[in-house]
DNA sequence: TACGATGTTCGACGAACTACGAAATTGACG
DNA sequence: CGTCAATTTCGTAGTTCGTCGAACATCGTA
């Protein structure tokens, strides 16, 4: 039994058949969830303490489990790091649409990003304006 | 001072930009008002009383409120009915193909109906076993 | 006027949610 | 090895949610 790279628990993700529409709506209905989920559509891949949220770490973990058991995001332990990422593929293949849709509809309610995407906590966004 | 159709506090919709989405899918999260808007996408209007859900009136009438403050649906009076309807052509408007995506996609996970939408309550669809 | 049907409001309850700080875990680096 | 940095887990406080029963309001009708 080699020590391998994962002694944590290990990450549950659900399957892709296993995803939930309404655990979905549920987890993209909280704003410091969408704004982790618009984010990470932006890019390919993300570290958890890099997104412009003010929330403590504790809390921000907390919406990433969320995140991950709704199968919105995956996640990736690198290190001491954990990576997220949109499952997008997966997502288009259970809810064709569905994310982009979302997706496009709320960047028509907040179209202001306040250039902080790319530059780590402590930006513009506060994910807090509901 | 007319015996007017209307003696109640009147029923407060949200105007069509200020609608939230965030709101709406919170709303649409759960399994009795994903229920009662499916309900609704097969017809124009509908009593509030003939949906095929089996909670308490009072709780029905909560999730009316909720899904009418989201602006997801409107209501009418007429008499001592209420009448409910989806507001369609506005939330295409303010968030074009949300609807329909996400409906399709609560189709793909819940296909069967049991015949149970236009015969009334005590049907087959429970709509509490999420 | 009294009754029944429809639907709302109020008050309560338990469960779930969001939030935080403190402590623990893990890996990188001096 | 000791320390720092990133993140999770745990315990907890306050809020929101979904549910119900009881009471109230409205309208049509006997």
């Amino acid at each position: 039994m080699p020590r391998s790279t994962r002694r944590r628990p290990a990450l549950a993700h659900p399957a892709t058949e296993e995803i939930d529409l309404l655990d979905v709506l549920h987890a993209l209905s909280d704003p410091t969830r969408m704004t982790i989920v618009r984010v990470l559509r932006a890019e390919p891949e993300r570290a958890c303490g890099t997104f412009p949220v003010d929330v403590a770490p504790s809390t921000l973990s907390h919406h990433f489990k969320v995140l991950r058991e709704s199968g919105l995001i995956s996640q990736r332990e690198e290190a001491n790091r954990r990576f997220s990422a949109l499952r997008t593929v997966d997502l288009e293949q259970r809810f064709p649409g569905l994310l982009d849709t979302v997706l496009a509809a709320y960047l028509r309610t907040v179209p202001k990003l306040a250039g902080g995407l790319a530059g780590g906590p402590g930006g513009g966004e506060a994910a807090g304006g509901a």
